[in-house]
DNA sequence: CTCCTGTCCTGCCGGC
DNA sequence: TGCCGGCAGGACAGGA
């Protein structure tokens, strides 16, 4: 499921909440999702207070007292749901850890698929931990930019789909939004990554920037109170333009006026890609 | 090295 | 109604 903004805005739906606050206590109800849990985990949660939150890629990060970060990242079907003090709490199908807080809240963790990942990592050695010493510059941060992604995308010789997934050359982007910025700037999605440059590496850059901005807007805008009505954070509808939108006439051009069937459905990597023909050359 | 495929897991939807 | 195949927003290991 969650693409960058998606997890920022779980993010920002949980600072207000907890920020501060002390873990009272976990209840772990099973031993692993992708990967184990942390050994004695409740005990190195519990009685730590929230000092931080960040977001890395889609990974959010949440900083305690005493040097380490709890690292959560949602997989494809990962939520989070924040009970608010005095309300009960009653767990679902899926509920996989529930976290109290000195302040009343409870925030429930829950994964159908359980691709998603949550572990405990030093403070100190966070950035060169294998999970993100390898990740490409942030596309709404400073370190984005045209001469930039054209630098990590010269060699490969991949499709420039596929390039824009791959989380070394920028972190962030997942399918959705893969799809929605090539879209927006006009780029065939199996074009060779490598002969994407110039003018098109700019409205690339560009695209990338606004199809998240713009997403994170849209999820911002549906925190009521820093959550949904039924408590969850991480999930909000958006309207995408090419994503699930196969045989749609593409909104810029006359697509499906010539029979081209407007927007196209293909697989690359075993991954649906949208998109317009006549529109993306 | 790069690139591609398969895999982890459950739920949902459409076709028969 | 039930069963089955296909597909789903991510990321990794392993093989070519």
């Amino acid at each position: 499921m969650p693409e960058l903004p998606e997890v920022e805005t779980v993010m920002r739906g949980l600072e207000p909440v907890i920020m501060g606050a002390e873990i009272t206590a976990l209840d772990q109800r099973r031993k692993n999702l992708r990967i184990p849990f942390p050994d004695k985990f409740e005990k190195r949660l519990k009685g730590r207070k929230i000092l931080s939150l960040r977001r890395r890629a889609k990974y959010i990060l949440i900083g305690l007292d005493k040097g380490e970060i709890l690292v959560i990242h949602l997989g494809m079907s990962g939520r989070v749901s924040i009970i608010p003090k005095g309300e009960d709490v009653e767990l679902e199908k899926h509920d996989h850890l529930v976290l109290s807080f000195d302040n009343g809240v409870t925030i429930i963790y829950n994964d159908p698929r359980r691709f998603g990942m949550v572990f405990l990592v030093a403070e100190s050695e966070w950035e060169s931990h294998k999970n993100f010493a390898h990740l490409g510059p942030e596309p709404l941060g400073n370190d984005f930019s045209a001469p930039i992604l054209q630098a990590r995308l010269k060699d490969k010789n991949t499709s420039i789909k596929q390039a824009l997934l791959d989380q070394r050359v920028v972190v962030g982007v997942g399918n959705i939004y893969a799809c929605e910025a090539l879209f927006m700037a006009g780029i065939n999605p199996l074009k060779k990554a490598r002969l994407v440059k110039g003018a098109k590496i700019e409205l690339l850059v560009k695209a990338i920037r606004d199809v998240l901005t713009r997403a994170i807007k849209a999820g911002g805008s549906t925190l009521k109170d820093y959550r949904h009505a039924d408590g969850q954070l991480g999930y909000f509808q958006h309207n995408f333009t090419v994503y699930n939108q196969e045989g749609a006439k593409c909104p810029t051009c006359d697509c499906d006026i010539n029979k081209t069937n407007g927007i196209k459905r293909i697989i690359q990597s075993g991954r649906s890609t949208f998109y317009c023909p006549k529109k993306q050359k």
